[in-house]
RNA sequence: GGGCCUGUAGCUCAAUGGUCAGAGCAGGGCGCUCAUAACGCCUUGGUUGGGGGUUCGAGUCCCUCCGGGCCUACCA
């Protein structure tokens, strides 16, 4: 038994994510932690909310909330949607938990310790009308390359070219739309990853395995023009980690708080404290995981997130942890393997959570269970290149697969035991040589499935569990029992008792991927018996003659092409 | 501008430089009647975006052109 530690990427605290947001990190890491738990290993599934920076203040500020009620009202919206999609983390924290502000000012000041960390003087914009240090993303002007007046202060949307707020004519708050803007002088501390480049070059090169995606953006910040840069680690903002050194004061940087993305993956850790402390236990229990003197030297771990996040787990993060252990004394866990996904596209275009445009988690449990969305997102995860959404793709895919594969079989083989033999699994008969043919196939699709798993090759672990679940159907339609009943209703009997049992194996491989209908098939087979059928023979004698059960509900209603028109048209649109 | 990814059947995707480029869906045919008009079997369908090159051999490697996407460090 290994022990697993799992990381998503952390959702950003300023709405309800979209379909792209849950299938770039949250569900494929549900999807590897409830497989790993199901193959006896031992897991910890961490993610949390990313609750700091300058968009979340705004949010706050439209919602008009102070920006602490807003977080925690939102923290509460998205893990009750986390839980409607059945998202197993043994922890959803917070990033602006206790644990985090202790832990973060800790490692700032180990890096301090370590001279990783230096002080520079920046000019800033400074908006007076909205009382704060605007981003340059967060000013708007006239484009002086092309003359577009909606120009962001980081790059022109019209000509793309990159810009310097300063270059801007007529520069107005995105936020406000306020000209009374001015350059201030601020200080902020840098973490000077550029003298931790070599170490950092040597760690990625090391990881011979991971994906092109993760490897290459890494790369293309650590070599291209000047290299890696230099990162400022903190901000001027009210909301946030206040700037420490440990637990001490930091001089000169009063009033002044740790940049989101310093505090975020650090969350990782500190949430893993949450969940220690509301499991009762103390530190060694969350250090186990993270420490690699304290235990954790046999873990391995995992995360999961969009190619976006890349750079800052492949580089700020592992700079920090590296750097944290400057004199030995905190040798933490760094990353094993890292799984990036690209974009899904909602019909023809991006999904979007400042457009609103797409379908939301929130809108998505309201018209259809979480399974249905957990199968087509899995099965059409955006693994080599960006992949697209349409309703039709996604009907099809559900009917077919869903409903006619697997909730199809199950149905004909429950009702068809009910009418011949009641509810109960038959006894009589044996097995012959057509059922030792697909027990031998059952291993061997098992076999390639656990292999992509593994791999964490999530479409082509559906494709196989989908192969796995089109093995049950072809037996029966050469077993034949309603043809054999009329002749020998024993051997009808045996061969409906293996295919009761079939069913009970496909629910406890199918849970990763559809936990609540693995459920429903349990419940109506009246069985809690959800060991891995490594022994594809054993397993399949697991449900004795006798056994009763219920008959299922119909587990997945097809989409109806008038369901699909109408949320086609309602979801056309951009959200309110 | 630079870097990276990507382009394969009507659709969604496979294929360590090595049989005749394969699956699922859709389409066509046959079978079956237990089942959610479901299931099974067979089958049509390709100048692998265009062009050039390397190689005994290229979907795969190189060059070039065309299309799509991402990143480019103060959104997170």
């Amino acid at each position: 038994m290994a022990r697993i530690l799992i990381t998503s990427a952390l959702p950003y605290i300023n709405g309800i994510k979209h379909l792209g947001n849950l299938v770039g990190s949250q569900l494929p890491a549900d999807l590897y932690a409830r497989y790993m738990r199901a193959r006896g290993h031992e897991v910890m599934f961490i993610c949390a909310t990313d609750e700091h920076g300058t968009p979340a203040e705004i949010a706050a500020q439209k919602a008009g909330k102070p920006v602490a009620d807003y977080c925690a009202e939102m923290h509460t919206v998205q893990a009750d949607l986390a839980a409607g999609f059945r998202l197993s983390f043994d922890h959803f924290g917070r990033s602006s938990s206790p644990q985090n502000h202790a832990l973060t000012q800790h490692l700032a000041g180990r890096l301090h310790a370590a001279g990783l960390i230096s002080e520079v003087s920046e000019k800033q914009v400074y908006s007076n009308a909205d009382g704060r240090f605007l981003p340059d993303r967060y000013i708007e002007g006239t484009c002086p390359n092309c003359g577009y007046d909606r120009a962001r202060g980081d790059q022109c949307e019209n000509c793309t070219k990159q810009l310097d707020p300063t270059d801007l004519i007529d520069p107005r708050s995105a936020i406000s739309g306020s000209t009374d803007l001015e350059v201030r002088e601020t200080k902020h501390l840098f973490l000077r990853q550029k003298s931790m480049r070599d170490q950092l070059r040597d760690w990625i090169k090391s990881k011979k395995d991971w994906p092109i995606l993760t490897t290459s953006i890494a790369l293309k910040w650590l070599d291209d023009g000047d290299g890696l840069q230099d990162r400022g680690i903190t901000r001027d903002l009210d909301w946030g980690i206040p700037v420490k050194n440990g637990d001490k004061d930091w001089p000169g940087m009063e009033g002044k708080v740790f940049y989101v993305w310093f505090d975020a993956p650090i969350e990782y850790i500190a949430a893993t404290a949450e969940w220690a402390e509301a499991q009762g236990k103390g530190a060694e229990a969350w250090e186990r995981w993270w420490r690699t003197d304290k235990g954790a030297d046999g873990v391995r771990y995992v995360e999961f997130m969009g190619k976006d996040n890349v750079p800052f787990h492949t580089l700020s993060f592992p700079a920090t942890m590296i750097g944290a252990n400057f004199d030995g004394a905190e040798p933490w866990k760094m990353v094993d393997y890292i799984k990036s996904f690209n974009y899904l596209n909602y019909d023809g275009g991006q999904f979007s959570t400042s457009q609103g445009r797409g379908v939301f988690m929130d809108q998505a449990l309201s018209i259809l269970p979480a399974d249905y969305w957990r199968w087509w997102l899995l099965s059409h995860a955006p693994e080599s290149s960006d992949s697209e959404f349409t309703w039709e793709n996604f009907q099809a895919s559900v009917n077919k697969d869903l409903a006619d594969v697997l909730g199809n079989l199950v149905s004909r083989v429950t009702k068809f035991c009910r009418s011949k033999f009641g509810e109960q699994v038959p006894e009589g008969g044996s097995y012959g040589p057509r059922e030792d043919q697909l027990i031998a196939d059952l291993s061997a699709r098992l076999k390639a499935f656990e292999t992509q798993m593994e791999a964490m090759e999530v479409r082509k672990s559906a494709t196989e569990l989908r192969g796995f679940w089109v093995l049950g159907n072809e037996y029966l339609q050469e077993a034949a029992p309603w043809s054999t009943f009329k002749t020998d209703a024993d051997a009808a009997a045996a061969q409906v008792r293996l295919a009761l049992n079939l069913i009970r194996v496909y629910a406890v491989v199918s849970q990763p991927f559809i936990p609540d209908a693995s459920k429903a098939i349990m419940d109506a087979l009246g069985c809690d018996d959800w060991s891995w059928p490594s022994d594809m023979g054993a397993a399949l004698a697991t449900l004795p003659a006798g056994h009763a059960f219920t008959t299922p509900e119909v587990l997945f209603a097809k989409i109806t092409d008038e369901q699909r028109e109408d949320w086609q048209n309602r979801f056309a649109g951009t959200r309110a």
